[in-house]
RNA sequence: GCUGCAAAACGGCUUAUCGCUGUCCUGAUUUAUCGGGAGGGAGGAAAGUCCGGGCAACAUAGAGUAGUGCACCUCUAGAAACAGAGGGUACAGCGGCAGGAAUGCCACUGUAACAGAAAGGGUAGCAGAAAAUAACCGCCUCAUUUUUUUUGAGGUAAGGGUGAAAAAGUGAGGUAAGAGCUCACACGCUCGGGUGGUAACAUUCGUUUGGUACAAACCUUGCACGUUGUAAUACCAAGUAAACUAUAGGUUGAGGGCUACUCGUCCGACUCUGGCUUGCUAGAGACUAUAGAGGGUAGGUAGCGUAGAUAAAUGAUAAGCUCCUCACCUCGGUGAGUAGACAGAACCCGGCUUAUAGUUUUGCAUUUUUU
């Protein structure tokens, strides 16, 4: 099963334009944790897999491309961990994009982040429910 | 040894676990997915995009014109350049020397878009009479007036005042008063020569002459230059119509080339094509009617690389090692913190500019200690 798996593909990725303008326009829905904004809608996608994910840190909070590159790369990785739990929950039939933001000016450590998006995903968890 | 300046080099490493992105090999099958293995994967600036080149497209296009860039000299490397090194000139600053002073000379540092203002026009605020064909006060002559005064006509750029700048300085002659009006000596400019230097230039002699400043304003001179950038561009797929397919209709002869001429033959009337105009050639599209097919969105491949994508990889965690920082005592250990700065490739290469904790090396300067 390759919910077990904690590999992230490139498919588990969304890129799709349209999509990305609908989770964060109209229709999608979002839990507020503090430092992170996770946004998700229920839709179609073009995947085998349940998820596609963003993740964007605004230029307007962090100028420089690094400290952007490093918090996205660190939430990457937290929510490869977790995803799984994700993957349990959501029907057979569903597909989920989710996007997480970055909203806050300061640089936040690992646990930080970790704590957050933890506990976002079990608030998502448990809506879906 | 400390500190400062300049130049150059470096800009953490190792292991483990879990991941990411290309490449190669390989195993399955549902043929586009899932596995296995090997090996590669950010910088000195990857940044700014200030220059140059490669590469690509635009018609590999002539002439003219517009436009753009560069502008002291020599050498070096280079494909080239706003590259590097050294030098010259001008200006400014600090210091030293000479001098009563003005100022001159010397050394160092910095700055310079460093050809032309004697081709032309233009501009020069405020102040001032006047800002480039100078007369406000002053000085002088003449007329008027009895005289002083006043008024008028003229001469005068020596003096005053204004200003960033007021028309070649000093002395003598000269004059009604003055003036390069004349002369001498300095200054500068033009032209020509001598000496030194590869040269810019310096110095000197003769000659001509007297010119406010401003050219990163117009302009003039010399030299060079096509334009647009990888979001270029090519191919595939797709395609909403001025596109495609099928059928029918429609095909002129102004003019021109070849030629000594005729015949002949070829091009050919409109529109469009790399700032503008124009010559020439080349390329593209003729036109009309009817019918058919085609629909709401998906891009892919090449370009493209011994890192390399297309929401864009190069990461996270743990342990250790050194580097560094802090504390303590012994002057070398102990303990703690731990990589600490600037910063993330999107076509490639060279130069420049900007940011940068800390370390090492070399040179110079100052100061201290010891011999």
């Amino acid at each position: 099963m390759m919910g077990t798996s904690h590999t992230l593909h490139k498919h588990e990725k969304l890129s799709h334009k349209a999509t990305v303008d609908a989770i964060f326009q109209k229709k999608g829905k979002s839990i507020f944790k503090p430092p992170l904004l996770l946004a998700y809608y229920k839709t179609d996608l073009l995947t085998t897999y349940p998820c596609q994910l963003l993740v964007s840190v605004g230029k307007r909070k962090f100028k420089l491309a690094v400290h952007r590159n490093r918090i996205k790369r660190q939430l990457t990785d937290i929510y490869r961990q977790q995803k799984h739990r994700i993957y349990d929950v959501i029907p057979p039939d569903d597909k989920y994009a989710i996007g997480i933001l970055f909203l806050e000016k300061t640089t936040p450590t690992y646990e930080e982040l970790e704590q957050h998006l933890t506990a976002a995903i079990d608030e998502l968890i448990k809506r879906i429910r």
